[in-house]
DNA sequence: ATTCATTTTGCAAGTCATTTGCATTTACAT
DNA sequence: ATGTAAATGCAAATGACTTGCAAAATGAAT
């Protein structure tokens, strides 16, 4: 009952129950913060319960999407990736070289779209801003 | 020797052979300016060429990428869209009811982003900017 | 016009991330 | 302890995209 983290009560307050499996999953996310493959996160939890299946995997990232507790970055890689949603968003930079992302807090969009989508009749409900290039590390090579 | 888009001309400069398929992969995009999945290229193409295989159509969009004559773009659907690559870049917004995208020339990397990526020691060399929601015919629904 | 090296194509089979159907197992309210 | 709805594991399916290879087509040289 001590590390009873929000997102399980917030599963439990969706009626959702809490398996073995998906309590592993919401703690690496938990414990390690950063952006992972369905892969990565099914490598990790493996460490810990053999069992696990991928389709556990995928079913419980889906799930945690829909309720908004995790976001699903999709990224030129073609590969989804997945990081806690943390309040106040955020967007990426991507490293060409190494598959990097860090964050970055700017967000373009208040300040510049808003008036051109009114006028279009488009009403924005989000946004995705990447940047792509090179980090420190990649760029001295 | 009339209607030689400047992308045959391109090509051939490049090595590369005009056949007839790849010739109606160019003019499709040249006669229908817009945003369009393999799929759509393929049907499209089929209808004058219906011999034509999907892994053609693969290959020429990825020559044809290559070569910057058109772009690819990796929407949140997970289906990659491919458009023609006009000079002054331009970014997106996509309806999330009906898929329509429409293109906006607003552009927020140089003004704002440049100073953050320097402190960084990131080395942008592209980037990408989605606004989702949806349509002016999608939100009256 | 014919020849020929090279490129490109069609076809079929293969990837690879992700999804789905279904029987079995598990969580948890009673 | 029991029952039921939810979740899991497994295996097979999906769907976008890629690849190997033999046959066909291009275009430069003859």
């Amino acid at each position: 009952m001590s590390n009873t983290s929000w997102i399980e009560n917030k599963l439990k307050e969706n009626g959702c129950k809490l398996t073995e499996q998906r309590r592993l999953i919401i703690k690496f996310f938990e414990a390690e913060p950063g952006h992972y493959t369905a892969q990565e996160v099914f490598e990790k939890v493996k460490g810990i319960c053999s069992k696990i299946n991928f389709s556990t995997i995928y079913r419980n990232l889906e799930l945690l999407c829909n309720m908004g507790i995790i976001k699903k970055l999709d990224i030129e890689s073609g590969i989804s990736h997945y990081e806690l949603n943390k309040p106040g968003h955020h967007h990426h930079v991507v490293c060409k070289g190494c598959g990097d992302m860090k964050e970055i807090d700017i967000c373009p969009c208040e300040t510049i779209a808003n008036k051109e989508l009114k006028a279009m009749g488009f009403q924005a409900t989000e946004h995705k801003f990447e940047i792509y290039g090179y980090c420190r590390n990649c760029s001295k090579k």
